[in-house]
DNA sequence: CTGAAAGCGCTTACAG
DNA sequence: CTGAAAGCGCTTACAG
């Protein structure tokens, strides 16, 4: 690769001229800067990034760590983050933690050799004094970690709020609920917005953990279909359990909306997919995962942030799981 | 952060004898060494990366090139690619092109100035020349792109001739194609095999593109299922737009598999999220991923490969689309 | 076995 | 306006 003292060569002036003109700092001479560009232009030279890095301190490198980017809401806050920070010239590594804390302290530690400038998290993490240990800006998407750690959200128990009154407008008098697992803060949250709504009403119903996978929801799900053959609604904490949810009604011979109606969270593509396409409380993710990146630039740039906590409002999404059937 | 030469002065040594403890090189005293592994503990020193880097004209970074991660396809190969890049010590960077080749090219620059050691490419590009000329090692996943380059693909062509087959002994008599992108090699490849088995039947038939998006080829089945409303066969070439050919028969009031059977291609696991779940020709796509990334490991090394071709079989996955419903 | 020195490719005070 | 020099944090011939 052609250096910046190849550059300097063919233009007859110094590595510290070239330099300024690369970075368009200092003074340079009309007929220097000329000279420079066109060295520049015929050699193809590029700078070297790393060369960079070290006199830095910073590489253009931020870590995304998600539990598992085969999860399908995952991909579509990875986009997001990816052109937020591409836009702003920022490389995105992906980090799939698998919630495990020895592989998260694994990529920071990584990271961290590598001058990354900063770390979204849409994981839970044990590691929070770790993370911050490292003095690397960070912040956390769809999750809650800490009062220090910027937050990007949605509204999740307003949407549970509006998922479980649509159940009840449409008719539901036995509503079951899929939820995520305690603890994670938004699974909590949507828990409470079910709880208020039924109690507001006093409508039969029943919780169940159904964790974040479609295997567990499924199997779950049956056996609640089997218990309560009454169930006429369900309201699940995600997209993907809801398909899970879907698939046990299918198994029971119970048929969607006539005699269950559902209705998930999240608005990933999935749900768009499924047949019949299924109602939800659509977050708007490509605007959270957009907003993280734009609040971790910001960070990065040492400026102040205007608040720590980015409530998203979430949108009733009806399609065809929840309305009609009669 | 702490350097070697914080290291070395904690050691009483030179910095020269703790990088030679460092990287297990050279002769080193055994006083010495253990003198520097107690300054290291102390200190919790961790080398430099980007100093190294700088040095070795080596980065440990790969660039993972996919059209969008959000396309389900995408997210299970690029788990497998992480896991495998992981634990060789290597960190990979997501780059979503949408078969942009402006996109493609940006990365490249962006990556080469870095010093990346390696790409994967899971995209239709235009810009071979221009990743040759970089020579950074390329390997091709789920695409061909130039005798030049390592290729990992399944056997698509075989894969089709399964899936067709079953169709014809699951007694369809009119079967639609929804054929990938022209130009795409899976795709012609998928396209061929379906050919051959229907020529050797003679069944009727009809083959439509259908992009690789759900919309589209939801359109395009209802089209397809307005103008011949006898198809009771439908061979997607892949998950996705089966999915959509699941929806298009759902709005034309017609049942899967009673009155239509349905096979896909892929495996992703977006096949048994739906209902009812979809019989699909299943490529091993986590070997697959990890496969390709090992070869590219082992071009980073710079040793020979064995074969610049590596195919893997295909495997036929009966779930509900495609049986019974009489 | 060990250290001083040069070098990887940049950037930026500093002196002129 | 410009260049020589030091420094970012490592590694590795080279000399001893």
């Amino acid at each position: 690769m052609t250096t910046i003292k190849d550059v300097a060569k063919q233009a007859n002036v110094s590595v510290a001229t070239v330099s300024r003109v690369l970075n368009q700092k200092g003074y340079v001479s009309k007929e220097s800067e000329e000279a420079v560009k066109k060295a520049i232009k015929i050699l193809n030279y590029q700078p070297n990034a790393v060369a960079r890095s070290l006199y830095h301190k910073t590489s253009g490198i931020i870590g995304l760590f998600v539990p598992d980017i085969s999860n399908p809401f995952f991909p579509e806050l990875a986009r997001a983050v990816e052109d937020a920070a591409t836009a702003e010239g920022f490389t995105v590594v992906l980090c799939n933690t698998d919630n495990k804390q020895d592989k998260e302290q694994k990529y920071i530690q990584v990271l961290q050799q590598k001058y990354a400038d900063g770390l979204i998290i849409v994981t839970g993490t044990e590691s929070v004094e770790h993370i911050l240990s490292t003095h690397i800006p960070v912040v956390a998407l769809d999750r809650y970690i800490s009062e220090d750690i910027p937050t990007v959200v949605s509204s999740n128990k307003q949407g549970a709020i509006d998922a479980t009154e649509h159940l009840v407008e449409q008719g539901c008098t036995f509503i079951a609920h899929l939820r995520g697992p305690i603890g994670v803060t938004s699974a909590d949250e949507r828990y409470e917005g079910f709880k208020q709504v039924i109690e507001k009403h006093s409508i039969a119903h029943v919780v169940i953990d159904s964790g974040f996978e479609i295997g567990q929801s499924e199997m779950a799900t049956r056996k609640l279909l089997e218990m309560y053959p009454s169930i006429d609604g369900i309201f699940a904490s995600s997209d993907v359990t809801a398909a899970g949810a879907m698939r046990a009604a299918y198994k029971c011979h119970k048929s969607i909306p006539t005699d269950i109606k559902v209705i998930g969270f999240d608005g990933i593509s999935l749900g768009e997919m499924l047949t019949p396409a299924l109602s939800t409380v659509q977050q708007p993710i490509y605007d959270m995962g957009e907003r993280a990146t734009k609040l971790l630039m910001t960070m990065i740039e040492k400026k102040e942030l205007q608040s720590y906590r980015h409530e998203f409002k979430t949108k009733l999404t009806i399609r065809e799981t929840s309305v009609g059937g009669e």
